[in-house]
DNA sequence: CATGAATGAGGGTTCATTCAT
DNA sequence: AATGAATGAACCCTCATTCAT
């Protein structure tokens, strides 16, 4: 065997497999799909335009496997924030803390899911996706307080909807400031607030 | 519409601008900054890519002053509706009724606005100031009923924000229906609800 | 009408097609369809690479655009040449003068239709489609000479396509002497020649 | 074939390259020189890339070092089909018969020697080369006989290259059947007649 | 010997922009 | 004013070739 493939070969492959996605993630979520080229995303990663070609087909799979790995793992996280708790207070500010933290802690993955528009055709699909599987994991929950008649009735769906565009919005706000840490805190307790508010009082049941 | 000539005097004379403009809102409502191409739009407004650059410096200076005016044509809009009412619940209602009003109008003012992010640097200023007037619209009626003790206390700049970003992921689903007309009362009224709910009960005081 | 498109601007137009579409043919029968780039044929022609996307879909769409143009001149050409006279040894004897001619004047004609190999699978459709086209140049009448019992019983499809190599062989060899045109004649002489014996004796009818 | 080592000592280690260029005249013979890419000449050998530039300088010179060993192969095939004869009808039948045979047998290489006359500069030279010296092939054995006086007198030159061009396009034709096999001897019998009465008629001298 | 990850020049194509008419 | 032919920088991607292991 001339030629070790697992050993230290392995580990340098994967991380400049790895450099280049996030190098990809960064740029795509500055600049969106269309602004962000294949020759931005290998100079960050200190690699040739070849490299680039050798570990992934194309810059458009390249984008949709990032964004969907990206949506389903932001997804999940909030699914595991959110089934953690049995009562509807605790689960929205489980979810919203949830949330906030990834944003703190990784922001162009916030940035990525949200850079919208229309990259292409392939894109529009699976931001609907995602946002469809956003609006379910507060739907469910919700209309679980709903059936036990813990929240004032309402269109369940809407009010989900609605839900996820008031917390985007908020954290995209937070993002920005100049440094998001600091009204993190808050920004989830007046965030919590603002949502329970919005889904009416909520009474216990025994 | 923002970008239609009000002087009908010369209406003749600017009839290949305004086609043009309308032609570009609809472009880039559909494809993005980016993806846009002048070609694209000429070819909509059929006249020739010369013509274009007779009445516009560039790409770019359009696409940011059709946003800016855009933009404060929705502004305005909204903040007509605001005015015109005195007390809390009946702005909101207002307010989003003209909103849904407009959308299903003109989506592509909508879209437009929506585009996000990408695009270009000039855009992401122009794109935070839109959301600011947003959320100052929204703001100001709530602090007056706020100041009034006729809400309970609550961060009014939060609340906002997140009206703001709710109200958005409402309305652009709905569009996304293939007959949005038909949902658009419905969806005034629960949206209408919902907001009044996020901000809590409303007190009126003589 | 501030822009006549009818005058010299119409002229410069086809003019610069015109030699783009000579650069062209030389290149690709120089280098052959692969190896030629477009920046090759726009350096030749002096215009911009910009320039060959205006006049052309792509560079393959020209190329075979090319290629049957110049095949059905060639064969046309040579059509005529057979059709005018009515017999077997009168035809033969004008196809290949016709043939030798052409050669002479336009040798890159030649060359690019015997380009050959594989550039493109388009591509080895359309040279099938031509060869054919060339034997039954020579099958026709040499069938109708076969019919008239002017010439001894053979195949004539096999004779045609000999004669088709043969021809293409001899005329290749030509082009490659330093001064092809003091050839020419004799050339001509002894090819007819070659397919009179090649096709037997030819005995007049009443 | 020529591109086998026939030295069974080293068969094992000669194994690779071997494979790789069966695999290369497979290739280059299909897609044409430029086309064929050295990946797919490595992955049909199944060997990795590297391999190939331990064993061969590099794409070109393995392409012209291919063309001359198969290209002398063949010469070398039709030259003892011609000298095992001594009459000239007997040696027009054995070479057609020989080429013939080979065709069916090996497609690649007469696909691979009719590539033409794009590829690369240094293929030009050597494609002129195989083509005179298959023009000699032909020509002595006609010479001869015309020196004997047992043919009527014609240029030798001028027929030899035509019965090449002839021969090379009958069997191309030959091949592109879906069954070659079949038609192969009548083929051969009426290549023969055409080459015969192409050279006129055979006179056998004491 | 053999491997395959890495390179980067270069190819086809697009598109914002200019300018002679 | 208006046109559209012309431009060329820049994009995505391929592939011959190298070299550390």
């Amino acid at each position: 065997m001339p030629y070790r493939s697992s050993d230290k070969t392995r580990q340098k492959k994967d991380s400049k497999r790895t450099s280049m996605m996030q190098a990809a993630v960064q740029v795509f979520a500055e600049k969106g799909y269309h602004a962000a080229t294949v020759r931005d995303i290998v100079e960050i990663a200190d690699v040739a335009v070849g490299t680039f070609y050798f570990y992934f087909p194309d810059k458009e799979t390249l984008f949709t496997h990032l964004y969907d790995e990206t949506a389903d793992f932001l997804v999940q996280t909030l699914q595991q924030a959110s089934v953690s708790r049995s009562l509807w207070p605790q689960q929205v500010q489980a979810i919203i803390q949830a949330y906030v933290n990834l944003a703190i802690f990784e922001p162009a993955i916030i940035q990525l899911l949200l850079i919208g528009g229309s990259g292409t055709p392939a894109l529009a699909t699976r931001r609907q996706r995602f946002r469809h599987q956003l609006t379910q994991l507060w739907q469910r929950p919700l209309t679980e307080a709903l059936t036990n008649e813990q929240l004032p009735d309402q269109d369940s769906r809407l009010t989900a909807e609605a839900i996820v565009g008031a917390v985007d919005e908020v954290i995209l706000k937070l993002l920005n400031l100049p440094e998001p840490e600091l009204a993190a805190d808050g920004t989830v307790l007046n965030l919590t607030r603002f949502v329970l508010r919005a889904t009416g009082p909520f009474r216990e049941k025994t």
